[in-house]
DNA sequence: TCGCTAACCTAACGCCGATAACTTCCGAGA
DNA sequence: TCTCGGAAGTTATCGGCGTTAGGTTAGCGA
């Protein structure tokens, strides 16, 4: 549909003996443009990325196994930015409690920024990924692993309570952020333009009501409002 | 590759004068097996739905304008059922915040039981689809209506704050039970038997942290826990 | 019995991912 | 300088997909 007027012989130089490697950059950059500029997944088209790149479609499978691993490796690059993304946010942050809401923000504004990765990553049925296949091996890398710090700063505060397992809450806490994001990403019409106010409320809450729950202690909202806040406990 | 030797030529007997609609019931019917039984979106092919009618594939556009269409009305049978679900469950709920709990686990359950059907309507792109096109229209109709009239018990009785956009709040807590959902769907090796855990742990988080925020009174939180069970303020 | 038309079918188009087998051509070794 | 192995592609093709154009069959009213 869009210019293919299949008459497009401006075939790329063929790369010199040991510079094999050389289309498979190239693979990868025109998968990632065709990704970002269409913003739909049934877009980049094995033919479509060839096309674009110069080639014939066989030779793709020359570099990658198939579609799925193009596709995982144009989205692992992007994802690589999200911890950095995240921990950035959480840097100027007053309290731990304030840097898991930073962390959150960021994490659903990434989202937002690369809609169709976050939806291939995060939102398509991935029994056997080649990423981390149990919650402990998630935990141990990346930006989770960074988040469930996070969660263990806000119990040694005084924030969270203490005992509840941190990966869990971890968990919990990326659960409710990912929704705001997956919401936000398959009906956008939904939110209109009040997404920051959604991904705002829905992000305080959770880490609030994680806050408040299981304690036993009588303290008063506000005193846990203020302390959430605070640095020390 | 299931047995579909081509030579299956168990025709289907051709329809009489005026029921050609019974074609329509038997698509209808066989897409939504295919969809239950293998789980895949990918295996509700036109072809493969047509083949086990007992019919050729152009057969099903004499009664759908394309596969999107038939895809949405199936789905749109199974959805039909989640709001007598969510009500079902909040039934016997002792207050209007516990059955806005119930409602959500029983969204989240919903979401497991019918996971394929969840992830087309609910974790796809639909810019312009049939449904609502902004927030009043959802909040007009069906289950999500409930969601916001069961808001709405809530602020009366004092567990959230008055003066906040019931259709917000709603929002917000349908936001933190999709995210559950989607992510149980996408990644069910991340949480293994402990969705129960965590589908709780993350509706409840948020139905306190809303209930705490924008609080100025110095309730306490078990004054606030306790209010939160209880019938009256 | 005729003929209209509802209810199909046959054939085909252009797209897709993927594979087998062929060609080109660089560059190291004789 | 010539050769020839193998890296770096190509051509041709397969089976499957959604969808369309146009032909065929059979039941029912006249």
């Amino acid at each position: 549909m869009t210019s293919s007027t299949k008459a497009a012989p401006a075939r790329r130089r063929r790369a010199r003996r040991g510079e094999g490697e050389r289309l498979r950059e190239e693979v990868l950059t025109a998968a990632r443009d065709l990704l970002a500029e269409t913003g739909s997944e049934a877009a980049v088209s094995i033919r479509a990325v060839a096309d674009r790149v110069g080639v014939t479609p066989p030779s793709i499978y020359l570099h990658f196994p198939d579609k799925e691993a193009l596709l995982e490796e144009v989205c692992g690059e992007v994802f690589a930015r999200l911890d950095a993304a995240m921990e950035a946010a959480a840097q100027g942050a007053e309290s731990p409690f304030a840097g898991l809401r930073e962390r959150g923000l960021a994490y659903v504004r990434f989202a937002i920024e690369n809609p169709e990765h976050y939806r291939l990553v995060l939102m398509r049925r991935q029994d056997l990924g080649i990423g981390p296949t149990n919650l402990k091996e998630l935990a141990a890398q990346g930006a989770f692993a960074h988040l469930v710090d996070s969660v263990r700063a806000c119990q040694e505060i005084g924030a969270f309570v203490p005992g509840e397992d941190p990966t869990r809450v971890a968990l919990a806490l990326w659960a409710a952020a990912h929704g705001v994001a997956a919401l936000l990403i398959a009906h956008p019409w939904l939110v209109g333009d009040d997404a920051e106010a959604l991904m705002t409320r829905v992000i305080e809450a959770t880490g609030m009501g994680i806050a408040l729950s299981g304690r036993t202690d009588p303290v008063s909202g506000l005193q846990l409002l203020a302390a959430l806040d605070a640095n020390a406990d």
